[in-house]
RNA sequence: GCUCGGUUGGUGUAGUCCGGCCAAUCAUUUCGGCCUUUCGAGCCGAUGACCGGGGUUCGAAUCCCCGACCGAGCACCA
């Protein structure tokens, strides 16, 4: 029974106990998930959003947003928005071009929003329902400077505005909405408790003066603008939202919040924070203004740059969309943060696309060799595990290069992979026949080859830099977005078919 | 300084609420073996962890106390 392998012992099991199968095929498709459960989740009745805020497009870290929201969705047969979350036009200003590059990462990651949405569409909303809290009084305006304020709450201690009366409130939020003040003027506070021990929810700021225009046309003219804990609070109530998943840094948000859905008698959604992710393998910093910053500078080639930790970098590189969620995933909602190793989703990516990708010959620094008295051919497999895919018909022609490191000393053999044995002598590769036993039993090394004149120039753009190396010629047929495994190299996605050179992009090995 | 949260092998994760089935799960990494005209691939296997100290208990990764370390908030950012 152990002589057989994988395939063969089902075969076998099928033979003698059909039964025994069926219920291991069960146990394979039982209900494990890699996610725990969600607090009082109900199938079908599941509601949550992403809340992106489009200052720019995605980062890797970002991928765990709809990566782990996205499969919660899937499993609770729930519903999910993407709301964009673009109530700063100053310091966290809207990248007109990110709005759909993130619907398009949303997509690549397997995952479609049910509704999209954008905060700066929904102002009135948000007026309506400041005025409302001002009814209820539960907010003031308030003209202290910001630091004055500051210093007051530290304390302790009031402002003088708190005690204003509503209708006051009333009116000079409207004058806020007119935009009759300039930044810095007045804000719009929630009344929570100025006492209380976390100095982090006292009396927070709800909306403030913004002068610079929003960047999207239709929202330019406000000037008015929420803060998250307002808008987002908000918007969590009015589109249903009954789970929120999201970063530790707005831990105290929720506290906030709170406060407001106490004055509208609403019940606040279940929330899970999780921890900050960050990536090994990368030199450049995970953050959005750092990418873009580099990027400007033209230190990047772009945010598909492939030293760029972005989900644009990862998918021209040819790494599927769901090799990175089922990373993001295995990384679980704990609070502490956690190092996603680049290793997994190199792990998660290879099971995907090992099967199918064909295999290519690319000698990186290669030295060239005469070969004497070979064969004119060589003839490795399209791919070791399927013979049907044929073999690759390379041409020798009299000389090879390969990889300076698999030279070997003068008088030392090694096998050209899908060619046979040659003997290192004065200064050439003395062909010594196609006997693979010198492999099996002599540990001959096998390496990789390409011809010395019919080959294709490649440029190689990995993590670590450009390369330019010379692969086999059926390289140059092969399409754009075409995944290639070059052996003992790794796995590549073509990129280009340019005049006289093929562009790829170093996925992983 | 005030407030809140965290700490399981190199990495991530399960288990912690409701102590025993946990000398701790799964994946990845690393290492070794195997297969293949012999892939940095695949298959098989091995190494490897409960932050520290006390306490409760017949029994603690799990409960309690103290400490260390890490992180977050205290913004007119999200």
């Amino acid at each position: 029974m152990n002589e057989l392998d994988e395939e063969g012992r089902q075969k076998r099991l099928e033979a003698l106990a059909p039964d025994l199968l069926a219920d291991l095929e069960a146990d394979d498709e039982g209900d494990d998930h890699p996610l725990p459960d969600l607090p009082n989740a109900e199938e079908g009745a599941v509601r949550m959003r992403l809340a992106p805020n489009p200052n720019g497009p995605w980062h890797l870290g970002s991928a765990r947003m709809p990566a782990v929201i996205g499969t919660y969705k899937d499993r609770y047969d729930g519903w999910m928005l993407c709301r964009f979350d673009d109530t700063d036009p100053e310091t966290k200003r809207p990248d007109l071009a990110a709005y759909d590059a993130i619907l398009d990462a949303i997509d690549y990651l397997g995952f479609e929003p049910d509704e999209v949405a954008r905060a700066s569409d929904r102002m009135e909303t948000y007026y309506e329902h400041a005025r409302e809290l001002i009814d209820l009084g539960g907010a003031y305006t308030c003209s202290c400077p910001a630091a004055e304020f500051s210093e007051l709450k530290n304390s302790g201690e009031a402002c003088p505005h708190r005690e204003k009366a509503p209708e006051t409130t009333r009116e000079e939020f409207d004058a806020m909405v007119a935009g009759e003040y300039d930044a810095g003027e007045m804000v719009l506070r929630v009344c929570t408790n100025i006492e209380h021990k976390n100095p982090a929810l006292r009396d927070w700021v709800a909306f403030r003066m913004i002068d610079t225009p929003h960047p999207r046309e239709a929202a330019s003219e406000h000037r008015c603008w929420p803060l998250l804990d307002f808008q987002s609070g908000i918007d969590d109530h009015l589109f249903g939202v009954t789970h929120i998943i999201r970063g530790i840094d707005l831990q105290d948000s929720a506290k906030r919040q709170r406060f407001l859905y106490d004055y509208f008698g609403w019940e606040y959604p279940d929330v899970t924070h999780w921890g900050h992710v960050q990536i090994d393998a990368y030199d450049v910093k995970m953050s959005t203004s750092t990418i873009k910053g580099l990027v400007e500078a033209g230190d990047l080639d772009g945010w598909d740059d492939p030293r760029a930790p972005t989900v644009a970098s990862l998918r021209r590189r040819g790494i599927r969309g769901d090799a990175i969620t089922e990373a993001m995933v295995s990384l679980g909602t704990s609070t502490s943060n956690v190092d996603l190793a680049m290793s997994a989703i190199y792990a998660a990516n290879r099971e995907r696309i090992d099967e199918e990708t064909d295999r290519a010959f690319l000698v990186r620094d290669g030295v060239e060799k005469t070969v004497v008295g070979g064969p004119e051919t060589g003839e490795p497999p399209v791919h070791p595990n399927h013979e049907d895919r044929g073999v690759r018909e390379i041409p020798v022609e009299g000389a090879v290069l390969i990889e300076p490191d698999d030279v070997p000393a003068n008088g030392e053999r090694v096998w050209l992979k899908g060619y046979g044995c040659v003997r290192h002598t004065r200064d050439a590769f003395e062909f010594v026949g196609t006997d693979i036993d010198v492999v099996r039993e002599e540990d001959v090394p096998v390496v990789h080859w390409v011809p010395a004149d019919d080959n294709r120039t490649v440029l190689l753009r990995t993590m670590e830099g450009d390369v330019e190396g010379r692969a086999e010629p059926g390289i140059a047929s092969r399409d754009p977005d075409e995944m290639v495994q070059f052996e003992r190299i790794g796995f590549a996605r073509i990129d280009a078919q340019n005049e006289g050179e093929t562009v790829a992009y170093y996925a992983h090995s």
